[in-house]
DNA sequence: ACCCTTCCTTGACTGAGTCAAATGAAGGCG
DNA sequence: CGCCTTCATTTGACTCAGTCAAGGAAGGGT
């Protein structure tokens, strides 16, 4: 594993203490959105005080980078992780917006391979479970699935999955 | 294949002009966003003049009664089709925003089970297969693939695919 | 025909993200 | 070591999609 001022570098990019911070806070809080990305760094100092759009151009720049994975799940902001280039998926839940990864059992983009794909040029597969992760389940189990349940906004750590094999119809 | 109004009707909800023409507009354009929608109604008089706030309410309505179902495309608006039920996916150009359906050869969700899923309780599985459409492939095709080229907003009409049974690895 | 309930309109507002211009720092070159 | 060019970042205004809340209009059961 390569080290961020590696990366940026391989990547053409200047070292630069905001794009350090991003990346450590993308490593400590995976699936970050913006807000709470900027959120997290005002709070531990070292590089406290960048912008908002100072964030937004990072991420643009880690992504192009191929360093930084975005996912825009429905009804949320986006979000951004560290895992790049594995081509796993997501489980998102509806009501708080965690967000959890599961592994693609392939490793190859795109895994999955529609048979009529009407002259589009595919490049990517996306895979999104969407459901209510086990602590909203359970404080819902007896109330409805409504989409809109006061949402709460997680910078979440969790993040282990296995890696299983497995076959499925589409 | 029940009309709209019955199918209002069987929800528990009023026929009003806005419903039938937002109904109706969907028909002639599937997957349109809700501003395409607004211009599409504007410009075809029978129901002209209906709001925009309208607009949302009604298909907040419509999805909630299960008659239409919203789809949110990374980076763009959400997107509104009548197909519900079938558990079908989605082709998306990253260029122009076009949208073609794909069959889901099981018809039921969700079709895809993750092995692992961290507590979740799942509901449903999404497929979104990213790439350039055709159109967008011929021109671009000895450029980069970059996701900002010009977008265009395509009230399209394109639709039909086939139903094919297929295997895929997750 | 009446009246109650549901629906629609208006207009202000929020949140996420973008644009553009000016300032500031990284790091290659002499 | 220090300059200078180029790349990064800040600032602040702006756009776009969508939401909120309150008042007025219309559907449809009686």
């Amino acid at each position: 594993m390569t080290t961020a001022p590696e990366q940026l570098r391989g990547a053409g990019l200047r070292v630069t203490e905001p794009r350090l911070a991003i990346h450590a806070a993308l490593l400590a809080h995976p699936h970050s959105t913006a807000a709470a990305l900027i959120d997290y760094i005002a709070a531990n100092a070292s590089a406290a005080g960048i912008s908002k759009q100072g964030v937004y151009n990072v991420l643009d720049d880690l992504a192009a980078a191929g360093m930084v994975r975005r996912i825009e799940p429905a009804g949320s902001a986006a979000r951004f992780e560290l895992r790049v280039g594995d081509n796993h998926h997501h489980l998102v839940c509806r009501i708080c917006g965690r967000t959890e990864d599961v592994d693609c059992a392939v490793g190859e983009a795109p895994c999955l391979v529609p048979v009529s794909n009407s002259g589009f040029v595919l490049d990517e597969a996306e895979v999104v479970w969407w459901g209510r992760c086990a602590d909203c389940a359970a404080l819902t189990s007896t109330l409805s699935t409504s989409r809109s349940a006061t949402p709460v906004e997680p910078i979440d750590s969790s993040n282990g999955t296995t890696a299983p094999t497995q076959e499925a119809r589409v």
